[in-house]
DNA sequence: ACATTTTTGTATTGATCACTACAAAAAGAG
DNA sequence: CTCTTTTTGTAGTGATCAATACAAAAATGT
């Protein structure tokens, strides 16, 4: 039982993936389905056909991207034996994913759709969704140090994550207003440089 | 010699501030006309015959925004004795910027065209160049403190000033996602709690 | 009064948006 | 071969975009 019809002349996966290119550069509401048909190279019926619309494109794209991109960060983060070490980790890997050479540049998932208030908020709440569990994660591993003994009780972990999840979404501003790789490194050694100050105070 | 003509109905300030809150919340990009005529009260016709055309007007709004909402962070910055303190200023005042109760979150200057990488360079290079001068001002009072003896010289100031500016533009992101005042004031404790440890690193 | 100047509201412009109808094309199934 | 299924490319759909044409309205100037 193979495929019956015509065969399709496109790589739905090299499709999503230049799909993901564009929305990663423009943002969801900056980008056309001209812009799309042009970098997919495939006509818009086939898109369609493909993919659904424009909007469920765009979340399979920020999918790809969450595997793709963004996926090493977090496993990064998660090799660490400390949350010193994981928060460092977290950050340096940012820094570098946020400014690859021939890349967009910043993160996909904190600037691809800003400013979808009024509608598409299936779009706003995905992102959101995703942004969320960053926090989560990076809340969860400053637990673990606190259970692991690494980290004092009393510290509020919720404030610490926002901190640093802040560093985090700052470079990627950094980085779409050309920042270089080096220069949100440097960002990242003064935020490691702050740790134990922070980690030492209330 | 007064005016001639059939007198403006609307007051044109009134009206720039109202187009000023619509593009703070939606960005330039994801306004249309018919919103700002909704905000602005008056019809197409007078929008274009006062504020010349959409990006004119964006632009203006910039400028109110640049006065209304931005001047007093930098003035709040400049009146504190010590770059710790006026850091620490610059930074408050940010959060409080960010999250007042009946008006949108975050900076319009970080948020209002992050996008508009093909067309629109005059908005993208004006909105960039108003981010520029928010890091000169910020290097400018780190050298300060150099010439003032509380830094020492081998301080790197530029990438100083790309830690603190890292930071405020995430905090514009924190709050657009919902972030209260108290947790952006938290960020801006540990931010300023890793100050002595910055400045006396290399 | 009458001409001049400027703004107003209505109605519309061509361009572009996301999306699709449709028929020819290209495969397997019988 | 013919029938069925699916994709293709062309050519559009109505909706909405930023921006205007135009004439009535409302003020001043002489």
């Amino acid at each position: 039982m193979t495929q019956r019809g015509r065969p399709r002349k496109f790589d739905r996966s090299i499709a999503l993936r230049q799909a993901m290119d564009v929305f990663w550069t423009q943002g969801f509401d900056c980008t056309s389905m001209p812009d799309l048909i042009g970098a997919m190279k495939i006509n818009s019926p086939s898109i369609y056909a493909a993919f659904g619309s424009k909007e469920k494109l765009f979340i399979e794209a920020v999918e790809l991207y969450s595997v793709t991109e963004g996926e090493e960060i977090w496993v990064r983060m998660a090799n660490e034996p400390t949350a010193r070490l994981a928060i460092e980790a977290m950050l340096q890997a940012s820094a570098e994913a946020y400014t690859r050479p021939a890349k967009p540049r910043g993160c996909m998932i904190v600037l691809g759709a800003l400013h979808t208030e009024g509608g598409n908020t299936a779009i706003r709440r995905g992102l959101q969704a995703h942004r969320a569990q960053c926090m989560t994660t990076i809340h969860s591993r400053l637990e673990l140090g606190i259970s692991d003994g690494e980290l004092a009780k009393r510290l509020d972990c919720r404030a610490i994550a926002t901190f640093y999840l802040t560093i985090q979404q700052g470079m990627s501003i950094q980085a779409r207003d050309g920042a270089s790789r080096e220069a949100l490194l440097a960002v990242v050694k003064y935020a490691i440089v702050a740790w134990d100050s922070i980690i030492s105070g209330a």
